[in-house]
DNA sequence: GACTGTGGCCGTGGTT
DNA sequence: AACCACGGCCAC
């Protein structure tokens, strides 16, 4: 029988006469060329677990049962009793297989009300998602498949396969990019319109291809830039072009709720048929939470929604506009147009057109370049948690690490906990509990001070304690386990007996990401590809804590995440008593992190101290020396009413190198003038490197008169503020939402996540009624 | 924009 | 004027 290797990277499924059928779209192993496989040879299933009766008598039972759909009678196609994991017990479960995936919710619906049916599990878990986790194939990796090669109408050759399997640990060589962005008629900032306003404008551009298509003339001497005669032969010509590059990968900035779904609605006018799918279907708008497009066999990806999921966190930017991102990941930033003009330019001044088309195709090239940058990380997280890309690259940290436990749960016989129900999720956001210790700083400038922390503080604690929601409190250890105290005069425990299941993948990731950065030691310049794999690995430990204390999680567990803070708290503040015990004076601590003051101590001494606190630490926590700075400076909080207390998040320090690292100052928060934070970020420069108090008064004074002469810039006065939500439903008005008001009513879009531009004008009235724009 | 968590600062509006 | 809640954004 034929073999066929290949990789694969998009997955969907369908159902022809009546069975499944998993299309795999990837490239051939052999010659690069595009394979659709198709896979027959996985049903559908979930688990019953039984009440009252063995598993084998319900299975019997559910034999007999049948509903009605729609004249069909749906019935269980294969019943099997299997030992299972449930929690904490080992259980007898029904895996009952139906004949569609479809079949699946009415069947979980009907069964669940049977006398001898206690529970229904792991039926909410999608089919294409369920089929890669049993067959452990990964995306992007080489794949084998059994079968027969078979004709078909379309452009693409289909293989039909027996058998599917994960052939090795390759991921594919190289995959072909195309970035898309399109310009349309809408005066910038308003709704978007799509019914209303064609396309103008439409850029490509991935392996050498650059084009730009429009529908008015103009002299120019750029050959990217393609004329065409209407908005209708744009969309065929995009068409065309996308057919003819044949892409892996299609890539956008907001295109899946922007350029994608526009283009499918001007097409639909045009009762075009946007068929660039290879098993000729259009775009495939999802409306889920977010709206997502797809196109079969083609993976598409949109950078804006991977960057806000994923890299949020750890990108350093004032927005998430493309300009704002590339300018930070690329070093450069868009081309120069005023957008706002191009509506007029269009109908007034066609022969000014040519830098639109730049800047559109600018926008494609840098879309194109953020992704081939981004691409070694969206690799990683597909491979580490086994998901298909254009889900993976779309998931929250949450979604992240629950696709990570239900595959490894699957690997251990255990069975994934259902999905909360509304009610359960209320009754869990009401629940909260207590957090990290934070230690309130003496405000003052201080010198030589050393800053050391816990490596991986909450990842480790579930490791060394055995942390998981089946774990916790458990039975067998009641009477011998060490206990939690909480203030609540609760105590809470974990089984040391059996490793948790939480626990043992955490501690595995750990390992994991060590091994890695050994291998990353070894080489003689640095790996994206490894860089990328060991972020991926921490940003899975870390997100682990605060998954099991969210409210969605199917492995939810106050419990645990009250536990974990609790221990973190504990090995603080034990941490800083033992500092003090030992004669260094703590500055500063907040959750896993000491400030201490060498005075006349050595440096070697704190090393000795960190050594020795690291031998009575559990083996998989360990403390590290973060650095070592001459100044630092804490402040007293503003509230000055009665004692004066020390600003807790807001530090400065001052390295040997000189460089300055400033927390949680106004200076850093994007909400103040830039006048503000200039001022001061020139101020605690000059008291951590001149040591100069009065010179720092004066400086202030010089900008406060100047201010008062009007000799500092408007610009300066600007401050931003963003909207977090919808502008009616706000309980106070403040500035920033009065703006957005006056925005709205002159029709400019203004919503959750605008950037509200405002300036203080002087005089008595309410600050909000004084919110000018600049 | 966001559905990983809590702790914290500080300006502002709203209420008394 | 005093107090508190709201809101934004930051530290970890």
């Amino acid at each position: 029988m034929p073999e066929l290797r290949f990789y694969p990277l998009d997955i969907h499924y369908s159902v022809r006469e009546g069975k499944p059928i998993i299309y795999l779209f990837g490239r051939s192993a052999e010659d690069g060329s595009r394979v659709w496989v198709h896979d027959h040879s996985f049903a559908p299933y979930f688990y019953i677990i039984p009440k009252a009766v063995p598993a084998g008598e319900l299975a019997k039972e559910l034999a007999e049962f049948s509903q009605d759909r729609a004249g069909r009678a749906v019935k269980f196609t294969r019943l099997l009793a299997e030992k299972k994991t449930l929690g904490a017990d080992a259980v007898s479960a029904v895996k009952a297989y139906t004949e569609v995936p479809g079949d699946v919710p009415l069947l979980r619906s009907s069964v669940r009300g049977l006398p001898h049916v206690s529970e229904v599990l792991e039926a909410d878990i999608l089919f294409v998602k369920r089929y890669l986790i049993d067959k452990g194939i990964t995306p992007f990796t080489l794949c084998s498949a059994q079968g027969t090669w078979n004709k078909s109408d379309l452009d693409i050759p289909v293989f039909d396969a027996e058998e599917v399997r994960e052939a090795g640990t390759d991921i594919i060589p190289t995959l072909r990019i195309l970035s898309l962005d399109i310009e349309t008629y809408s005066p910038f900032g308003t709704r978007i319109e799509p019914e209303k306003n064609p396309i103008i404008m439409a850029a490509l551009t991935g392996n050498g291809f650059s084009k730009v298509i429009t529908w008015k003339r103009f002299k120019t001497s750029k050959d990217y830039i393609e004329f065409v005669d209407g908005e209708l032969e744009l969309l065929e010509k995009l068409k065309n072009y996308i057919i003819e590059f044949s892409p892996d990968i299609l890539c956008g900035y907001n295109s899946d709720a922007f350029d994608l779904p526009y283009i499918k609605t001007r097409a639909e006018k045009y009762k075009l048929d946007f068929a660039v799918g290879l098993d000729s279907s259009s775009l495939l708008i999802g409306r889920g939470r977010y709206v997502t497009t797809s196109i079969a066999g083609i993976l598409h990806l949109d950078v804006f929604r991977f960057i806000i999921a994923t890299m949020r966190t750890s990108l350093d930017v004032p927005s998430y506009d493309l300009n704002s991102v590339s300018l930070e990941l690329l070093g450069k930033g868009k081309a120069d147009a005023d957008l706002e003009d191009l509506p007029k330019t269009w109908d007034n001044h066609p022969e000014l057109l040519e830098p639109y088309c730049e800047y559109n195709l600018q926008d494609a090239l840098l879309t194109h370049e953020l992704l081939v940058k981004l691409l070694p990380n969206i690799k990683e997280l597909v491979k580490l948690v086994g998901t298909d890309p254009f889900d993976t690259a779309r998931m929250s940290y949450s979604q992240l690490v629950e696709w990570y436990l239900i595959r490894k749960a699957h690997h251990a016989g255990i069975l994934v906990p259902n999905k909360p129900h509304h009610d359960d999720i209320t009754d869990r956001r009401e629940h909260t509990y207590e957090g990290a210790f934070v230690f309130e700083p003496t405000p003052g400038l201080f010198s030589n001070i050393v800053v050391f922390d816990f490596r991986s503080l909450y990842p480790s604690i579930i490791s060394a304690h055995n942390i998981s929601p089946e774990t916790v409190n458990c039975p067998c250890c009641k009477d011998t386990a060490e206990k939690i105290e909480e203030k609540s005069g609760e105590s809470l425990w974990f089984c040391t007996k059996k490793q948790g299941f939480i626990a043992s993948v955490i501690g595995e990731i750990i390992l994991q990401r060590e091994a890695v950065r050994d291998q990353m030691k070894k080489l003689p310049e640095p790996s994206k590809v490894l860089h990328a794999r060991q972020m991926a690995l921490k940003t899975l430990a870390n997100s682990m804590y605060g998954y099991m204390g969210f409210f969605a999680a199917r492995w939810y567990s106050l419990e645990c995440a009250r536990a974990i803070a609790a221990l973190g708290r504990q090995y603080i503040q034990h941490l800083i008593s033992q500092a003090e015990k030992e004669g260094f004076r703590v500055l500063y601590s907040d959750t896993d992190s000491i400030f201490i003051t060498l005075e006349d101590k050595p440096k070697e001494a704190v090393n000795a101290f960190i050594a020795a606190v690291n031998k009575t630490l559990p083996q998989i926590m360990s403390l590290k020396s973060e650095g070592f700075y001459t100044k630092g400076l804490f402040v007293a909080t503003k509230e000055d009413k009665k004692d004066m207390s020390g600003a807790k998040k807001k530090y400065a320090l001052l390295s040997q190198n000189g460089k300055i690292t400033i927390k949680g100052f106004e200076t850093i928060r994007r909400n103040w003038s830039p006048i503000a934070r200039e001022v001061q970020s020139t101020v605690i420069s000059m008291l951590l490197t001149k040591n100069d108090p009065d010179a720092a008064f004066s400086y202030v004074k010089e900008i406060i008169a100047r201010m008062r002469r009007h000799e500092i810039p408007l610009e300066q006065a600007i401050i931003l503020t963003q909207l977090q939500k919808e502008i009616g439903a706000y309980d106070s008005i403040g500035p920033h939402v009065a703006v957005a008001r006056r925005l709205r009513d002159r029709g400019k879009k203004v919503g959750p996540g605008s950037i509200i531009k405002y300036v203080i004008i002087s005089g008595t009235e309410k600050i909000r009624d004084r919110a000018r724009l600049p």
